[in-house]
Order: structure tokens, then C-alpha cells, then sequence
DNA sequence: CAGAGGCGATTACAATTCCGGATGGCAGCG
DNA sequence: CGCTGCCATCCGGAATTGTAATCGCCTCTG
């Protein structure tokens, strides 16, 4: 009933040889398979399709007909056959992952388009929002794994160090600050600052930097927005606190990057994963292009000289690639959200 | 290799509902056979189609892909499927007819239109050309059968009366004559005609005519080209005879047409074919048509009751239908050129 | 007119593919 | 833990496809 390619092909080959044997002889068949190709056609169609008649063959005004439509046909059909071949490379699988704007502002991107370049059979699927809500789709295994910012891990998941980016003040180019440098945030004291809302421990840690090193608050916004949070320091004389990493890319022109120093101040993002499962390979393959391509960016604090100075060693023993998977803890601690 | 339009059809409806099974029911084919067709163009693709984890089908990329390409291929196929399908009707073959100018200008396009419409599979070629070079490829077997002027038959040919038309004065609007009503040429005497060269006996059939009756030709042009012929009498006094049939269709505007009377004239023209072989149903179906539809039009000069009258009987007892084959004549006449 | 040769149709048989039922693995669910 | 739904796989018979050989028809040629 429904006909296969090869009919159209020979059917094409014949047409455009105008004989029988030398479209055999040209799609590497017999004379008799042609022969019976083409009459499977003609009788499913009922419909003579060539003349065979005073020894020439002649398509009659259906086989033309035919002809037309079936060049189109096969066109497409190669076309389909090479553009899904392309897909054929690189590793196969679903992928879902889970990364907060401070993956997604820069990081994300440029490993994104480099892994579906690999990989482009993987069905990607990344889901932006805050740490809460990652590490509860994490523990549910509906995501392979999600960067968050350290801490305390609950059961069900294991965790390992991501990276370590300094915190850098986000400012308005007008307040003159020098783009790149490190700045000493009591200096600027009494500072107007955009921060996350309370539910946020990076909103806890910030203050806490903060009163701890005499540098007062004189005005304060709660944002959970970030793109609001960029959009208002590029218009404003507001200034914010965020991940290093996310900002590497800034020119200074929209915004002026100052990492924070006396004292430093670093985020550790970690990796996590849900534990009873390993990793599939796409998983693994785009974390290590996520990796690489944060690292990359995070070098534009920690690669210089005296920035490299700074930074301290990894915190408590907990080493890159380290587990800390935690099975039967005494109290489920409520993760933070960034 | 090549692939059915199966393997398509089910891909498709597997990657629009999602299931296996379900797809196998709405083809009305089993899961296996499902699998094994996805399999299989999977396999000669190197491409996975699907994920089949979690309980459930998720399509990858390469299955979107495919999918996009798959239903423009289907529509196509089943497009050209149904539209091939409509050359089913009628008769099936190749059909060359030859015609002189005086079948074409206005007998052959409703009958060439009905039959192709009746027919559409049957190959149609149509040959405008003169008497002469019309029965010398009849005599070839190069064509069906041709309608030309009544002549001596030479042999090869078998031959039959087609129609008997009245010979009409054609002439410009401005020269006042009444359109439709006869007219004795004698009485416009002398006339300035247009009329065919030497070589046709047409031209010598007319000046026979002319001088039995008394009409004078004042001056004459050679044109054996039809249409100029036409243009030429509809931008000027110039006059010309030509067969009725081939302007039944004129009302006036362009030209004025007049039979000729007292005595009237007449042009029998016979339908000739290769006498070794028997007329192709194409032929014979196409031959119909072109019949009926010359005598519709002949009827506008001898459908009147008046023009009726002045008909004459058919020459020479050879009626319509009446088989004249000569097989061996003595000497061979040159046919006559219209 | 006879013989040769080209070409498509046909036939018989071999290889392959297709199809459907049965079975097994796996995950979800009560 | 059994049940159920779903897909993969295996297997045997049916159908299709491909091949080689042959036939019939036509053309060409001497």
C-alpha cells in the first residue's frame, strides 16, 4: 500500500533515461526489478505512466505529472535523510538542568552553544531559579544536577565544590569608581544598596559582610529580580553585591565591577546532584563544559597577580571533587535561596 | 536502503501521540511492527528518534527534525498520489493528429479541451500544417489520421468524407456587407482577393469558381499564411474565400463572413489515416469529438432552413463512413495543398 | 525476407523484509 | 509485592523484493 522510495527513484531513473535498462544499469538494479517497480506503481496509481510502445519509452501526461512531484519528493527526502544524519555525532540523552542567574548571566551561554555544537542529539532543557527551588527539584531526581551556593547539604543529594568567585560591587559608571579594581566598601560608607529579600541567606551574608566591616547601610531596596537588580544600577546611583563570575564580561560601560577587598569576600557555588543516581554522560559532558567555561570567566578576578593573592584557601578540607554526601542527617536544614 | 513512506508514517504518528502502542493503533499495525520500523530508521539514520525513558516517548532533536521534514514529505507524497490518481480516467495512449488551419482556428480548441478533460492521460500532439504535408506523414504512419481537403486518394491511405462546408466570403465590417446573409461574389465584381499560392489546389479550385461565375478579380495577394491572411482582410478592403467552419464563430466585429451563393460553393473535406492499421481508441474517441464539434459549427450556415436548401447531395454516392482505400494504383497523384 | 540485436515483459526462484503473536524487562501504582 | 501498561526482542510465516533466464516484439541490416 504505501509504496516505498525506490519506486519514485527508478521511477525518476527511467523518466529521465527514457529506458528501461539504463536506469537498471544506472541505480544498480536489473532491467526485470525496474520493469516490475514501475508496474507496482502503475497499478496502485492505475494509471499507465510511460508508453512502451514503437520502441522508445515515453512518459505519458500522468508520468510527467508524476515526475514533477517526485523530484520534489526526493529532494526532500535527501535533505531530511543528510539533515538528521547531522544530529548523528556526539552523545545522546536528555538533560535537564538547573542553574540561578548567576550561572546564566555569562557562563551559560557560551558552554550552551559549544555543547549543543557537540552534542546536538541532547534535548537540552535549563531551568532558571533560585537555589530553593533547584535543590528540591534535585532531591525529586527532576533534574540531572544544579549549581547553588554552598550549603548545608541534605540528604539525598550529593555535592561537591563548583567554583570560588570573589563578590563584586556593581555600580553606575557615574559614581566614578575604577572599573576592575578592588574597592574597599566601607570607604564608600554610608552606601545605598539593592539586595535580595530576607528569604535569601545571600541576603543575610551580605549584611553581615557588611556590619562586620563597618560599612553602613544608608538606604536599602529588596529586589528578587535580577534583571530589575542590573537594570537600576545601570540607571541609577543604586549599587548591589554580586558573584564575580556573573559579572566577568562587563566593560565597565553599563556597569562598573569593583571586586569587594579589605576583607575579600567569596561565594562558593556547589554542584549538586541527586545521589542515588550517577550522572549520565550528557550531564557530565555539559558540566565540564560549564566548568570550564566559569573558570574561564572567574579568571578575570582570580588570573591576576594580586587578585590571585587574595584568595584563600578552600574552606573546611572540602576540596574540588570531594563528596559530601550526607544520608540520615539529624534535622533537615532549609536550603538557602540565592 | 531506501525506506518506505511507512517507515514516515508511522514515525509521525508515533511522535505525535507519544506512544508506541497508540500509534500502532491508529495505523492499524501492531507495537511490534512500530518498533521495528523506528528501529529500523534509527538504525540506518544512526540517529536515536526517541527517548524511551521514564515511561515515556519524548522525541530528541533529531526526532523534531525529522518530524518537520517528515510531514512536508508525506503531503507532497500524498498529494502526488491523489493528483497522479486523476489521470485514471479515460483512455490511455499517444495520439498525433494533423489539421489544417481550417480545423484549428475554431473547431479544435472545444474538442481538443473536452477530450483532454475526458482523457487526461492520453498524449496529445497536435499538427498544424498543409495538405500536402499532412498526407505524406498519414501515409508514414507518423499520425493518427488528418482532415484534409477531398482529393484522389493515393494509396497507403484509407479515406472518408468528414464535413462538407460552405466556401464564405470574408471581408472588412467597413465594406458594408450584412454578416451571415449570402452573397453572389458577382455582384461585388471585380473583387480584390487574398488568396493561397499556386501550389494549392485550393487557389486553383477558386479561380475555377471565379471564372465560371462570372467574378472578376480586380487585383490579388499570394498569402499562404492564414493569419496574416485573416489580419490582413480585417485592416483593409482586401477580401478572401475561405472554408465556413472555420468562421462560424465570427460575429461580425472583425470580420464579416458571407456564404457564397448563387451558385453556391462547397469544400468537402475527408478525414484520411494509414490504411495498414486501425484506428487507436484515442484516436477514434478524439476523432468523435472533433466531428461533433465541427458539424455544431457547421450547422451556423446550414442549419437555417434557407441554407439548407442550397445543400447539395454528397458527391459521387460516397457517403460519411464509406471506406475509399486504394491499395494499388496505377500512378501516384500528388495530393493537393490547402 | 531472414537473421541479429536491443529492449521490455514475464516467469520462477532466492533473498530479504514485513508482520503479528509471544515473551521479557522496566517503571509506576495500588 | 503483585498488577498493569509500555516498549524491546525473538521467532515463524507471509509478503515483498531482487535476480537470472527466457520470451516476444520491434528495428535494423544485408
Amino acid at each position: 500500500m504505501p509504496g516505498s522510495v525506490r519506486d519514485l527513484t527508478l521511477f525518476v531513473a527511467v523518466y529521465e533515461e527514457r529506458s528501461f535498462t539504463a536506469a537498471a544499469e544506472r541505480e544498480r538494479a536489473t532491467q526485470s526489478g525496474v520493469s516490475q517497480h514501475i508496474r507496482k506503481l502503475e497499478d496502485t496509481l492505475g494509471v499507465r505512466l510511460f508508453t512502451r510502445s514503437k520502441g522508445q519509452v515515453q512518459p505519458t501526461p500522468a508520468g510527467d505529472a508524476l515526475y514533477l512531484k517526485s523530484i520534489d519528493i526526493l529532494r526532500l527526502y535527501d535533505a531530511a535523510k543528510k539533515a538528521v544524519r547531522g544530529y548523528g555525532k556526539g552523545l545522546e540523552g536528555q538533560l535537564v538542568v538547573g542553574l540561578m542567574p548567576t550561572m546564566t548571566r555569562s557562563v551559560l551561554a557560551p558552554a550552551l552553544a559549544r555543547f549543543v555544537a557537540d552534542n546536538p542529539n541532547v534535548a537540552i532543557n535549563v531551568i532558571e531559579a533560585y537555589s530553593a527551588t533547584l535543590t528540591q527539584q534535585v532531591r525529586a531526581a527532576e533534574i540531572d544536577f544544579a549549581i547553588v551556593p554552598a550549603f548545608a547539604c541534605p540528604p539525598g543529594l550529593s555535592s561537591r565544590l563548583f567554583l570560588r568567585t570573589p563578590e563584586v560591587l556593581v555600580s553606575n559608571p557615574s559614581l566614578g569608581l575604577a572599573h576592575g579594581t578592588p574597592v574597599r566598601l566601607a570607604a564608600l560608607s554610608p552606601v545605598k544598596l539593592v539586595l535580595p529579600g530576607r528569604p535569601n541567606t545571600r541576603r543575610h551574608t551580605l549584611e553581615t559582610y557588611c556590619a562586620a566591616n563597618g560599612v553602613s547601610i544608608e538606604r536599602l531596596i529588596e529586589l528578587d529580580a535580577m534583571l530589575a537588580t542590573l537594570d537600576l544600577v545601570a540607571r541609577s546611583e543604586w549599587m548591589t553585591v554580586l558573584p564575580g563570575v556573573m559579572m566577568a564580561l562587563d566593560d565597565g560601560t553599563q556597569h562598573r565591577v569593583n571586586p569587594l577587598a579589605e576583607p575579600p569576600f567569596w561565594l562558593d557555588l556547589v554542584l549538586i546532584e541527586p545521589a542515588q543516581r550517577t550522572m549520565t554522560a550528557p550531564a557530565r559532558s555539559f558540566l565540564s563544559q560549564l566548568e570550564a567555561e566559569a573558570q574561564r570567566l572567574n579568571r578575570r578576578w582570580t588570573g591576576g597577580v594580586a587578585a590571585a593573592a587574595g584568595t584563600p584557601p578552600a574552606p573546611s578540607g572540602r576540596g574540588r571533587g570531594e563528596k559530601l554526601t550526607r544520608r540520615r542527617p539529624r534535622r533537615r536544614p532549609r536550603p538557602d535561596a540565592s
